[in-house]
DNA sequence: CAATTTTTTGACCGATTGGACAAACGTTAG
DNA sequence: CTAACGTTTGTCCAATCGGTCAAAAAATTG
């Protein structure tokens, strides 16, 4: 019986990171079915046979790629702290993706991407994974607001909310810098988007005293 | 001399509504690379050399379904009134982006397929049409804001706040459902984010007496 | 009715696509 | 050196794609 995912030496390593950091440029940019090997392939500088060696299938690169998505895309989420202080709790969400937009926009395209064609490959993870993670944390939010800490609002919305607007700005940044104009489209504007989301956010959450 | 677009019988009309409704379907479903002539055709209930006597490319399918979209995507924040009650106009418009959201999430889906692909077919109405009306808008809440009669924030930023969360029902619809659940994922989920952005939104904007 | 115009279709075409394959090349261990 | 194994590539293939075209069918006009 052989291993399942073999993968033995060091060059087959390198070569599959190649190819998956190729990859995510190339997906993200246009889809998976607007996305060809050979656009892959040379983007990796390598030829399609050669690509073929490593991924049999185009599905698998793809495959491989959301596998890796949706731990690190989870990751902010899994820290929001049961025992912390709510208000900061919440901000260092926000925060943290918000980084995850600005530092990360690809993976965040890809992942909005497949969720707009109706996520026929991750929906297993969205039921399971995802769902399970979400409702653990929904449960923490209640419990603040029960506790009086933030003002009591559908903590699964909240969520759904942070998600949007903080995503927005990776998967939308082509209509945000449009509208924002050369002037304050630069750099600046994740500064002035954690500024702003924060105080609605926080705001919009303050406990009625 | 001829008229730039002739479209002279009745039965020119309604076919070219007819590809233009199946076209939405096809497109909002598989993006634009995605989606093959042939699949609009038989959604149609027409063969492809047909349709194509019609539309004789497929992106003049997909420019004049942008072209529609772009005015009907519009209307709710042209609708923002400056004489209104700033807590009122807000209010209704993010019911009526929700509203959108749930009655057309096709055009919803069609459009950020666009974005994310980097507005490559019209990035010219975004930094045109798109961006004057924000202006325009920005400065009414502006406005407000410097009355008294809601909080100071930024108001290009609030926008996308607003775009983003109601939008993401539609984009995201799959995910939501997923993540709601059977129980809580039906038909009451907008009258549930209806509630909870309203009260996020308009706390959050709440001026500090 | 017949003549004309509009609509529909089957057959076809060149280009692109995902993928197969065997041969060539490179590397390493004996 | 040589045999074995890992890597790379040129060539090829069947399927699909967007789009053409001529001719049939249907509708319109006189």
């Amino acid at each position: 019986m052989e291993a399942p995912v073999p993968r033995r030496t060091r060059i087959q390593q390198e070569k599959r990171e190649l190819i998956l950091e190729a990859a995510l440029d190339v997906f993200s940019a246009n889809g998976f079915r607007g996305s060809t090997i050979d656009q892959i392939a040379e983007a990796a500088g390598m030829s399609k046979p050669n690509l073929l060696y490593y991924f049999r299938r185009k599905e698998d690169i793809h495959e491989t790629l959301m596998q890796r998505l949706l731990d690190t895309w989870l990751a902010p989420l899994r820290e929001l702290d049961d025992v912390g202080d709510p208000i900061t709790e919440l901000k260092s969400y926000i925060r943290r993706k918000l980084e995850m937009a600005r530092d990360y926009p690809r993976q965040s395209r890809l992942f909005a991407n497949e969720i707009l064609q109706g996520a026929p490959r991750i929906m297993p993870m969205l039921e399971g994974e995802l769902k399970n993670l979400v409702d653990e944390k929904a449960t923490v939010i209640t419990g603040w607001m029960h506790a009086g800490k933030i003002a009591k609002a559908d903590p699964y919305h909240l969520i759904f909310a942070i998600w949007a607007t903080t995503q927005h700005y990776a998967d939308f940044d082509v209509q945000v810098r449009a509208v924002l104009g050369p002037d304050r489209g630069g750099d600046g504007r994740f500064e002035d988007a954690a500024r702003f989301l924060e105080q609605l956010i926080i705001n919009g959450l303050k406990p009625a005293t």
